[in-house]
RNA sequence: GAUUCCGUAGCUCAGCUGGUAGAGCAAUACACUUUUAAUGUAUGGGCCCUGGGUUCGAAUCCCAGCGGGAUCACCA
């Protein structure tokens, strides 16, 4: 890389490197280092006078001439550090303190300290430092944040693009933001443990899928090179985990990636979590109440509670959740009954109700859209919205009271879907013709084309025994519980456009019929050249700029004249 | 996909109806032995997102593009 294109700061912390090189000091040491204690259990267990020894990023530094004060950033918080120069370096030697610690450390830089406890004249729990160690050198400079003493932070890195991208950095600076992924991870973790108590297995099924199935959303699409197929990243994995249970297995989940090729907002990333889990011998009633005590359990595990804050809504995860079925909630919503209509009838009423319909538009179609528009968005606290219409649930046994319904439910939190669940159909009869049904409404003009699983439909025939499956996204499920708006603040990575690369360096036209004009020359009049070459104000402009910025033609003005040198 | 806002120093942001580019913090140098947004003095730092247009002159006005945010639509 060329100096040229890195920042002053950046050339700065380039040349400390090398000064610190020269003095015999690795800014990248190999060894180990020997870390023994963490700054918040120094905090909170404080002990004056402990030996201690803790590593970290020094994140602030104040000098005071022969003392210093810096602070110490570890996995766990931050800690204040007290270093002396005549304790750190007793002897006629001060390198170490004058040179190393004053001039060549810069903000950001992870350095090891040994030393004692003790607190300040102001209270402050420090660690009096009697030997620090450079552990390795940070070249660039961290965006930081300042609080004053207000409690007012100043210059916060929020650029939500540039936090995304370099996730790394906003870790470091913005604290809160390891907090939501540690949340993240105790959710998956209560999750496990939950299944494991229960009995169940956590299993791993295929990715890469012959035919993407389990959902109906535009799969992305790669090819096997040594096999020449196509494979899809997978949109589900539930025609697997189905056929585990066919297999023998009572109980199986998987938190499974899924990929789908469709829209990026503030809900939806291509590639997302979900936790897919089936057991053996039970209905959707059964898991209904097994989903309100995983959520209450997941609740407390992640927040200590079961009440959250989501914007500006105060949930409770605690069981029981209020169960409503479709019809009634349409009932509540709207007056309208949804039992016994006919197809026309329920455009008619959606019409009345101004929703958009057209005539693709199949029953089942039709009752969810009248219940997306009018009815989800009330539900804040968990309800579970049951037995939705047939053509919307082809994996879904039909419902034992009624065949024109199935037996479902959703779990609404916020007015959104955060779980859906089944008494999974297992007539392997039932299952083609709805898989058919699905083909028929697709050509009719839907690009989503279901394949049919051949060999999914295969197992069935061997039998599938009564089973209930969830399903939860977990995305969601964590935006709630963190209170984050945006699924981009709860992954690590969310997906973003390509990076522009920053082009080089180098002469564009312009700039070149400039150069090779002044070449000859060497010495000109700046209107006379300006006159001699052919291109607009703005390229002028931008062009000598350029070439003066890159110390390649000097401008200067002697007797109120402007002349052009090549230098 | 639609609407709308934004893009200026390492970071956060000013910059009026066009007239030589600004602040705070960060950086650099010096001083300072319990400070904490340390302090004091001095110094350096800009493809004002890109391209085109209007103009004597554009960070500023107009057009197009790129990138990002928000809202809406689509997405069981």
């Amino acid at each position: 890389m060329s100096y040229l294109e890195l920042s002053e700061q950046e050339i700065q912390r380039r040349e400390t490197l090398n000064k610190l090189r020269e003095l015999g000091i690795n800014p990248y040491p190999a060894e180990l280092y020997p870390v023994s204690d963490f700054s918040n259990e120094i905090k909170s267990n404080f002990n004056e006078g402990k030996q201690v020894c803790l590593a970290g990023r020094m994140m602030s530094q104040r000098i005071m001439g022969k003392a210093s004060f810096a602070e110490l950033q570890d996995s766990t918080g931050r800690i204040q550090v007290y270093i002396n120069r005549d304790e750190l370096c007793p002897g006629e030697d001060k390198t170490l303190y004058n040179e190393v610690f004053k001039r060549y450390l810069d903000l950001g830089d992870f350095i090891g300290v040994k030393g004692y406890l003790f607190k300040t004249q102001v209270g402050e729990i420090s660690v009096h430092v009697q030997e620090f160690t450079l552990l390795s050198k940070s070249l660039k400079p961290l965006p930081l944040p300042k609080t004053d003493t207000e409690g007012r932070i100043h210059d916060a890195f929020t650029d939500p693009e540039l936090r995304y991208r370099q996730r790394y950095v906003d870790m470091v600076v913005n604290p809160g933001v390891k907090e939501i992924f540690i949340k993240r991870t105790k959710l998956f973790n209560a999750m496990r443990q939950f299944f494991n108590d229960a009995g169940y297995m956590e299993v791993e099924t295929p990715v890469l899928q012959a035919i993407p199935g389990g959902a109906s959303a535009r799969p992305f699409i790669t090819h096997h090179n040594a096999l020449d197929i196509p494979l899809y990243m997978r949109i589900a994995n539930e025609l697997y985990l189905k056929r585990l249970i066919v297999g023998g297995f009572d109980g199986v989940y998987e938190f499974s990636k899924n990929f789908r090729n469709e829209g990026m907002d503030r809900t939806h990333n291509p590639e997302f979590t979900a936790m897919e889990i089936y057991v053996a011998y039970k209905d959707y009633n059964w898991m209904m109440e097994f989903t309100e005590q995983l959520l209450e359990h997941c609740a407390m595990a992640v927040n200590g509670t079961t009440s959250a804050t989501f914007g500006e809504h105060s949930i409770d995860f605690k069981a029981p959740y209020k169960r409503v079925t479709m019809r009634q909630s349409i009932i509540d919503f709207t007056g309208f009954d949804i039992q016994g209509k006919s197809e026309d009838e329920l455009r008619i009423a959606a019409l009345s109700m101004g929703i958009a319909v057209d005539e693709t538009m199949g029953k089942g179609k039709l009752i969810d859209e009248i219940f997306g528009a009018k009815c989800e968005g009330n539900y804040i606290q968990p309800t579970f919205i049951t037995d939705y219409p047939k053509e919307m649930s082809p994996l879904c046994k039909a419902h034992r009271d009624n065949p024109e319904l199935t037996e479902r439910f959703e779990l609404m939190v916020c007015g959104k879907e955060v779980a859906n669940a089944y008494s999974e159909l297992n007539d392997p009869i039932d299952q083609r013709e709805r898989f058919e049904e699905q083909l028929r409404l697709q050509e009719k003009g839907d690009d989503e084309a279901m394949f049919i699983d051949q060999d999914f439909l295969r197992s069935l025939e061997y039998g599938m025994p009564p089973t209930s499956g969830l399903g939860i996204g977990m995305d969601r499920l964590i935006m709630y519980l963190t209170n984050n708006a945006s699924i981009q603040e709860v992954l690590f990575f969310p997906q973003m456009r390509p990076e522009v690369v920053q082009p080089k360096i180098e002469l564009s036209a312009t700039e070149t019929e400039i150069f090779e004009c002044m070449k000859i020359e060497t010495e000109m009049l700046l209107p006379d050249l300006r006159a001699k070459v052919d291109m607009s104000n703005k390229q002028w402009d931008i062009s000598l700029k350029t070439l003066t910025k890159n110390n390649l033609l000097k401008v200067s003005k002697e007797d109120d004249l402007l002349y052009i040198r090549l230098i």
